[in-house]
DNA sequence: CACCCTCGAGTTCC
DNA sequence: CTCGAGGGTG
């Protein structure tokens, strides 16, 4: 059965059914087998979606579930649900109604605390003594994992931990969020890796799948931590009456309690505290999916009583998702310039991170082999970098046995020649030197804004002037005329015009420029820049030796290969020949090393990242190498400057923690200056 | 030879 | 952004 909200209530209100049947009116309908069977499959769908899970859940009675693996534990108290807030409108909605139940809260203070992506777990500490850990499980029983609880080095055994003379509680039951931190949890994965097993999909999946293991030796290998956030109950003793105190109490007693819980005394103020949050979450060491409200005041709070199982009195405020779980409905592959395969997922949609996606990338055939990825699988999607979709992996636990495992296709998926996969490399290539798709890309990429810079050749135009036959190879652009372009669908006056200029002015650009264009294997951006400084002519680079190409700092024998062979090609030839025919030929004076000493930023190794205001990303990287500095794209311990825009991403990260000195435009500009 | 860095190539959505 | 490959270094 699909996994959908709807078959899932279908399929609970149907055991719910059987399940009256047989106890209360002893009539089975069904066998106890196919009854087993029904609760299988609920909680497959659960393990995807715990979120579903409510009390009334056949998987949540106790003596009904079949896990044998942990004993059942009811709660002292009941373990709480929270209400969901979105927005904070539904925040400033959801306290009004709480003053008009109880208008003296007009005035009152708040807590906000870190929502954490974990899981809860409950402690019961008699005398001072950890004798119990629980998960919540429906809130009103849970299972005893108090073998694995012991194993987490942050949980005090005896409490209170140092200072004596804080009195303690006969029963003190807390509750806490058991969780991995980010860092812990890609070391753990690192080391798996090296190990040659398989990694986690993300810290709260590795979290649970410790805790729930049989063997607490296990447990103790992962590095689990946990943050306590409130007192469930208590026999004897006191314990303070507002949320803040109660966490100073529990951290004096010894607990670790989270530092990024704020006191607010009025709610406008609370209210503006939520804005800190959205910094919180990029920069703490865990995932959190949203904060907690909490009105200080608990009696106050508690007086509020409860809309169905959440107490009135908090409220989540949730966060967008950035980790999403979708359906892989099929694998598609595409083919690149170069011939290499690339697969993509597409999968049913999904909101991630704020956006609708509905494919990714995954790589390489050996990405998915090695991930185990199979269509119909259940997998975690996020977007890399807040940007880019990514399959991070399947949810194993959901498979129902007809997903199906994909392997590379023996056939090119466009032209359906015989595909091939070079010794030592993980890439499949389609072969065939004509395949159209790679003559698409490639005509793409030579209009593409690091090459030639063609606007208005985009991948559709270049399909369309294609698939007419117009362009056989990238010299026949300069040979497209008005009428032909008129021809094709969409093209206008304006358009032609537009377009065909576009293309005469490209045949001003410079050498590196022209290179790149060409698209030789291993010759980009970069590389292409470093042969135009050294050579000075297409011609020149044509007739090089290889042991000349080698000696060049930056290229290797697999680099000059590449070179010669792209030249050695008969048409390429032709091209070359035909493009200086039509009037690209660029030249460039060689550039000696000793010219550029005098200059300002020379051995400089600039980064630039974020959104610029004087110039454009590609602006400022000319700025930087016309002043003799060095513009990468990375950063790294060789870097010396990050200039930063707005809203820049993980480089300035990057930079921050390598303690690399970061700039703005203007300082940059300053330092040009000043070096000068 | 292991490791780090850089580059190239393919990629998503608005 | 991610991955693989190439190049350079100790």
């Amino acid at each position: 059965m699909e996994i959908t909200l709807e078959n899932y209530e279908k399929l609970k209100q149907e055991i719910n059914y059987h399940n009256y049947q047989y106890h209360v009116n002893d009539a089975p309908l069904i066998s106890d087998a196919e009854f087993d069977h029904l609760l299988i499959e609920l909680r497959e769908m659960e393990a995807v979606h715990p979120e579903w899970v409510s009390p009334d859940s056949p998987t949540m009675r106790a003596g009904s579930v079949t896990s044998e693996k942990f004993a059942k534990v009811p709660h002292p108290a009941p373990v709480l649900s929270l209400a969901n807030a979105f927005n904070k409108n539904d925040v400033r909605a959801w306290f009004d109604r709480q003053i008009k139940t109880d208008p003296q809260l007009e005035t009152c203070a708040f807590m906000l605390e870190p929502k954490i992506d974990g899981l809860t777990i409950v402690l019961r500490y008699e005398n001072g003594i950890l004798v119990q850990g629980v998960t919540r499980g429906d809130g009103i029983i849970g299972e005893d994992v108090t073998a694995n609880v012991r194993t987490i080095k942050s949980i005090p055994l005896r409490i209170p931990v140092n200072k004596t003379e804080i009195s303690v509680p006969r029963v003190l039951v807390v509750r806490g969020e058991v969780f991995m931190f980010n860092s812990d949890f890609e070391k753990l994965n690192e080391e798996l890796i090296a190990k040659g097993e398989k990694t986690w999909l993300n810290p709260r999946n590795t979290a649970a799948g410790s805790l729930r293991q049989q063997n607490s030796d296990i447990t103790a290998k992962r590095p689990l931590s946990i943050y306590i956030y409130q007192i469930l109950y208590h026999e004897g003793g006191t314990v303070p009456p507002t949320q803040h105190d109660r966490l100073e109490y529990l951290r004096e007693l010894g607990f670790p309690v989270s530092n990024e819980s704020r006191y607010y005394n009025n709610f406008g103020a609370m209210l503006e505290g939520l804005d800190r949050w959205t910094e919180v979450r990029e920069t703490i060491d865990f995932d959190i999916d949203g904060v907690v409200i909490k009105i200080d005041d608990l009696p106050r709070a508690e007086a509020l009583g409860f809309v169905g199982k959440d107490p009135r009195g908090q409220i989540a405020l949730k966060f967008p998702a950035r980790e999403v779980t979708t359906i892989l409905e099929n694998i598609g592959v595409n083919v690149g310039r170069t011939g290499v395969l690339t697969p993509f997922a597409m999968f049913e949609p999904v909101v991630c991170g704020g956006v609708t996606v509905s494919k990714a990338t995954l790589h390489n055939f050996d990405f998915i082999r090695d991930r185990d990825i199979r269509i119909g699988d259940r997998v975690l999607i996020k977007r890399a970098g807040d940007v880019i979709p990514y399959v991070i992996g399947p949810i194993t636990e959901a498979r129902k046995g007809d997903e199906k495992a994909f392997t590379a296709p023996e056939t090119c998926p466009v032209c359906g020649h015989k595909t091939e996969r070079l010794e030592g490399e993980v890439a499949v290539y389609c072969v065939n030197a004509s395949c159209p798709a790679q003559l698409i890309r490639n005509v793409e990429h030579y209009a593409s804004r690091g090459a030639m810079d063609i606007t208005g050749l985009g991948i559709k135009v270049v399909e369309q002037i294609v698939n007419a036959d117009l362009v056989r190879d990238v010299s026949d652009l300069y040979t497209l005329s008005r009428e032909a372009l008129l021809s094709l669908e969409g093209f206008a006056d304006k358009k032609a015009d537009n377009l065909l200029d576009a293309i005469k002015t490209s045949k001003k650009q410079p050498l590196n420029r022209l290179l790149n264009a060409l698209g030789i294997r291993g010759v980009g951006e970069a590389m292409a820049e470093l042969l135009a400084n050294r050579f000075g002519s297409v011609d020149s680079i044509a007739n090089a030796e290889k042991e000349t190409l080698e000696s060049i700092e930056g290229i290797g024998p697999n680099i000059a290969q590449a070179i010669v062979d792209w030249f050695d090609q008969d048409s390429n030839k032709t091209i070359v020949e035909r493009l200086k025919h039509f009037g690209l030929d660029p030249r460039i004076e060689i550039q000696s090393r000793d010219s550029q000493k005098d200059l300002p930023l020379y051995g400089l190794n600039i980064v630039a990242t974020g959104t610029l205001q004087a110039y454009s990303r590609e602006g400022i990287k000319a700025l930087i190498k016309e002043n003799g500095g060095k513009s990468a794209d990375s950063v790294s311990k060789k870097t010396d400057y990050v200039v930063v825009g707005d809203n820049p991403g993980s480089k300035a990260e990057k930079a921050a923690k390598l303690g690399i000195p970061i700039l703005s435009e203007a300082q940059l500009i300053e330092l040009i200056n000043k070096n000068q």
